[in-house]
RNA sequence: GCUCCGGUGGUGUAGCCCGGUCAAACAUCCAGGCCUUUCGAGCCUGAGCCCCGGGUUCAAAUCCCGGCCGGAGCACCA
């Protein structure tokens, strides 16, 4: 139960600014990635912002995929359906999926008509060549052709009577444009290599800006939220809405993220290491993907609360992982089975133990629920509580007190015995402990509690270890590492 | 080099558009304490910030100019 402070505190924290010009009911949103990877944390942010708004401005939520690209940046085939699977996982459902690279022709239209209105030429310079004329804001030959040449040579490409590289289909913009980035941008290339979803079907691809450009047009776009990279893409495509007098949508650029613990790690970085044999796969705990993070525990509304927070500013952020997990132990502390895990185990025995006896622990805090461990002379605790206290008083909780050593001293079942706090570890019986490793940053082998094996699927917390997900448990129990 | 965008405690965010109520708020982190049979959770206390320099003004975190620092774009990538 919120009490009324608490709530308008958490409203306050996660609530995103008004869009500007932005109507109830008459928004119309995308979120357009390149399906060349699965969803990393970096694309979460994305599908979250735009999500929120539609959510929040009843609007249309467009999944577009910008896959115009079968070489350089090659679309994945299993990634498009990582996107679906993610987008949903994280809480959002797209109202209409569009795949850009089936929708070819649809720009080609477009492409004649710009080239009929004169913003549009072929040109054959060569890349190192062009980028002389773009330096120094002078045109080249081919910016004056005729309409008539033009759409020739267009056509011609399209039949395929070109090679890769030997022309391309230019925007003209304004060739002495203080901004370098907006001179005469290519709109269209030359690709031979077959696309994994139309395979050769075509050989001109549109560059992104001309295919978003058109994309936003037929979809009817209102809002454009997405990162500051790109930024300039909003001035290039200001000049085919100008040709053809559309009007642009709204831009939001928010800044870049690094997130400290994972450094630059770009999709296709990730997936040469992956093929390095580096990463297990792109599920695996050690990686960013939104994937990984589901796979190790951590929730979609922690990575939701996590982007709220961060907001809209257009400043670059330097996160720390540790506040999505200060977001997702929020969650998850109240609902996670309390259980013990004992990391390198040191096998102790406690001498003069005067009997066995059952001990009921706390299985839930928040529901009161019990588990019970049998408390034996024979017993596992974790190599490094036993180095730090080895000749100490300590309490084996809920247990007995003992001077702990290989062979230890039973003191007292009082709990009164021990100073409260420091010196309380956790332990588990010899008789009943199940293997168990756990998979993080590194891997911890050990034993782990009776009753753990029914958590398959769920976070637990292994107390004073940390929270994980129960992965398996066959012979062996296996578990991710989520976080503290 | 050219262009654009940013710079508020350690980190992140709010405030900036519409100057005063901001000697600056919230979260997290850190330090100490309380509570607790977890080193978890919760509670309390504390430390810590407007990049720099000019200008405008009775008054500047807020407006203007300059500098410095950071980032992004300048691809036949997205």
């Amino acid at each position: 139960m919120y009490t009324g402070e608490e709530r308008k505190k958490e409203e306050r924290e996660h609530r995103l600014p008004p869009l500007p010009k932005a109507e109830i009911g008459k928004v119309v949103m995308r979120f357009a990635p390149n399906p060349n990877g699965p969803p990393t944390l970096g694309s979460a942010r994305g599908i979250i912002i735009n999500g929120e708004y539609c959510k929040e401005y009843k609007g249309k939520y467009i999944l577009r995929f910008d896959d115009t690209d079968p070489k350089t940046k090659r679309p994945m085939p299993e990634a498009y359906g990582w996107y679906l699977e993610d987008f949903e996982w994280l809480g959002y459902k797209p109202d209409e999926v569009i795949y850009a690279s089936k929708r070819i022709p649809l720009y080609y239209e477009y492409a004649k008509k710009l080239i009929e209105l004169g913003g549009a030429y072929a040109c054959f310079c060569k890349k190192e060549e062009f980028k002389k004329f773009r330096d120094s804001g002078t045109p080249c030959v081919h910016r004056n052709s005729s309409v008539e040449d033009n759409l020739e040579v267009w056509e011609k490409m399209l039949e395929g009577a070109y090679d890769e590289g030997e022309v391309v289909l230019r925007i003209k913009t304004d060739i002495s444009h203080k901004d370098p980035a907006v001179r005469d941008w290519v709109a269209f290339r030359i690709i031979y290599t077959p696309h994994p979803l139309v395979g050769d079907a075509y050989c001109v691809y549109p560059m992104l800006d001309f295919e978003s450009a058109i994309e936003d047009y037929l979809c009817k776009t209102t809002h454009i939220l997405r990162g500051k990279d790109l930024r300039d893409s909003e001035l290039r495509q200001r000049y085919i809405y100008d040709y053809f007098g559309w009007e642009y949508p709204v831009t939001i650029h928010w800044g870049r993220v690094n997130v400290l613990e994972f450094g630059k790690l770009s999709t296709s970085l990730i997936k040469r290491e992956i093929e390095a044999g580096k990463y297990e796969g792109w599920d695996d705990p050690r990686l960013p993907t939104v994937r990984a993070l589901r796979r190790r525990g951590i929730t979609a509304e922690a990575i939701r609360r996590f982007y709220l927070a961060l907001g809209l500013s257009e400043s670059e952020v330097n996160v720390s992982m540790r506040s999505l997990y200060a977001e997702n132990r929020k969650i998850i502390d109240p609902q996670a089975n309390r259980y013990f895990f004992v990391a390198d185990p040191v096998e102790i025995e406690i001498e003069n133990l005067p009997e066995e006896r059952e001990v009921l622990i706390p299985k839930n805090p928040n529901t009161g629920e019990k588990r019970v461990l049998l408390g034996e002379k024979v017993v596992y605790v974790s190599r490094d509580d036993f180095e730090k206290l080895n000749g100490d008083n300590v309490r084996l909780k809920d247990f007995c007190n003992v001077i702990l050593g290989k062979r230890a001293k039973f003191v007292s079942y009082e709990l009164l015995e021990a100073k409260k706090g420091r010196n309380i570890i956790h332990w588990l019986p010899k008789s009943f402990s199940k293997k168990c490793k756990v998979l993080g940053d590194r891997i911890w082998e050990g034993y782990a509690e009776r009753g753990v094996e029914k958590e398959v699927g769920r976070v637990v917390q292994f107390e004073r270890f940390g929270f994980c997900k129960i992965e398996k448990a066959n012979d062996e129990i296996v578990a991710i590492y989520t976080h503290e």
